[in-house]
DNA sequence: GTTTGTGTGGGAAAAAGTGGGAAAATCAGG
DNA sequence: CCTGATTTTCCCACTTTTTCCCACACAAAC
């Protein structure tokens, strides 16, 4: 179960550590072995344990396969569905085509949701929270009804 | 089981090595036997194993043969599928006239799906993901009933 | 101050990817 | 058949990337 935020660095040579909370989740999960993936609503990457991405896979290819948007999202997904090991020192090597995607530079931003961890390029991050936190604000008066029970 | 994503460069032979980590797979497979054919669908190529290739061409040709575009599908799947072997290096020579409908040049992206790699120019492929992109975004909210389970 | 855990960097070996020479095979035209 | 041109195969060499390993910096804990 992965939740909460850190800010990690990812070196010259593409590797990025694992904050160690983040690591023993991972090496609980399945021994260091990792899938990472593109989110396809977002301009971020997805970090699963395999069999956690065993399962998501399994369920991707059980949709109707009728639907284009379907077919789509199994092609986007698994099409870009890479193994990762973490190596010693709980690093993750992340390919260069995924690197891309998510505009991966020096400062990155891991974000635990539940059976996954969002990768995140600093600089993309922080705009696309600002956007989130602008929706939220604005959508604030209209959702109190739902959110006062919550009390969030 | 290929999955994920790997760019690749196509020398000026028309030789294309495979990424260790598919090479593996194709030799797991079969010894290092491969077939190539087009997509119907997409301006890209398919690498099936031998083994997996004959599954498909199998049930090709158990196709009802009476309508016309099952004859139209086997005649383009399997007059285009050409037989190709992986050298010591680990590449595969791609046939003149298959490079030339998936219009590859040097820059190549190979994605894993399941039984198959598809095989793309790299341009090619940068657009049709953009489109890909967006209508999985565009579809996100027709389909929220689907993927509300799924919690990709 | 020392120890321990964690994040970071980089040397060096191994593996993977790339390019091309040259022999062998294939093909087209006479 | 023979010949020359092209393609394919086999092999070697070079470059880049990845992996393995060690070490340092820093902070918290002892």
């Amino acid at each position: 179960m992965f939740r909460g935020i850190a800010s990690v660095t990812m070196d010259s040579r593409g590797r990025m550590a694992l904050p160690s909370r983040f690591r023993e989740e991972a090496e609980r999960r399945t021994e260091n072995r990792l899938v990472a993936t593109i989110d396809t609503n977002e301009q971020c990457l997805l970090l699963y344990s395999l069999g956690d991405w065993e399962e998501v896979q399994r369920r991707l290819e059980a949709l109707s396969n009728i639907g284009t948007s379907a077919r789509l999202l199994q092609r986007l997904l698994i099409g870009h569905a890479t193994d990762v090991e973490m190596d010693a020192q709980g690093r993750v090597l992340i390919p260069p085509m995924l690197r891309e995607y998510g505009e991966l530079e020096k400062k990155i931003v891991l974000m635990g949701q539940t059976n996954k961890l969002e990768i995140w390029g600093e600089q993309i991050w922080r705009t696309r929270r600002e956007e989130w936190l602008k929706a939220t604000r604005e959508s604030a008066f209209s959702d109190l009804s739902d959110l006062d029970g919550l009390s969030v």
